[in-house]
DNA sequence: TATTGTTATACTCTATAACTATA
DNA sequence: TATAGTTATAGAGTATAACAATA
């Protein structure tokens, strides 16, 4: 099972690397996906993502500073943000998903068919059953969110 | 692919948090692994382990201070330390490679024996084809090296 | 001059606590 | 009283630079 994380080290850092070639982080692109055309506040952002509201805060000074997402006052409530992916940041975005579904496909396409449907499908059993939930941490390692992974 | 984060992050969260139990981590344990028998210096088993001398010095410290391994003036060289596992670092060694063990075995046995064999036959072809070599990379993101990983 | 291990220091990343302004 | 976002701050983790002792 070395293996297994082996293979995800080298493709995150592949990944990682190739969208920050374009401008990118995977936590920058996780982000935009959840907010484009989705009228969603900081606060309801971060939930998604599984980060504090703090951390929100510097994504999004990031994200802004990059002219990729902006703030907008809710019409609603005085007190929150709602974000909206600039055009910019649509376009960015769909080169990022394009990088990443360009080196699973070229990964993917370097097993025998047979092989691939079979890494596939135990992955996904293992996702469904064994590997389910994380287990219970006391202090968890402070590290990215598993919805903060490229993907 | 986001099914292989998945899968890696949930079983190192698990591995981790059962190594912690014993008051193992998983870099003490790498650490311990090729220290032990093995009469190498710092700087070789920090070498060994892709980390700084420095984070060495750290991880060293704590593994002294837990009385586990232990720093010998080298005969030959007085400026090296040689490191020896003490015998409460063998047990505890021995006890966090069963912990690893098991959860592998457990891991692997809830997949039917053919997904099993799939699963390790495509891992490693990913490992010693496609996924063989992490990519290049300007500024690496800071986190652990691969070796130091729980496996 | 180069190397081992150390210390001091700085930087990254993330979270907690306290604050402002609303609700 | 509670919530959204912000700021200030703290902590873990890792690295770089300078240093002392030795090669």
């Amino acid at each position: 099972m070395m293996l297994l994380h082996q293979a995800a080290y080298v493709l995150e850092t592949e990944l990682t690397a190739k969208l920050a070639e374009i401008g990118m982080t995977p936590r920058g692109r996780c982000v935009l996906s959840s907010a484009v055309d989705a009228g969603r506040t900081q606060t309801e952002l971060a939930e998604l993502s599984n980060m504090d509201k703090t951390t929100m805060v510097v994504t999004m000074d990031a994200l802004e500073k990059a002219g990729l997402a902006e703030r907008k006052l809710s019409p609603t409530d005085r007190r929150a943000r709602i974000i909206e992916v600039t055009e910019a940041g649509r376009e960015l975005l769909a080169r990022a998903d394009r990088v990443v579904a360009d080196v699973y496909e070229d990964v993917l396409g370097s097993l025998p068919e047979g092989e691939r449907e079979g890494l596939l499908g135990a992955l996904t059993r293992l996702i469904e059953g064994r590997l389910g939930e994380p287990v219970e941490c006391d202090r968890p390692p402070r590290r990215r969110a598993l919805r903060q992974a490229v993907g």
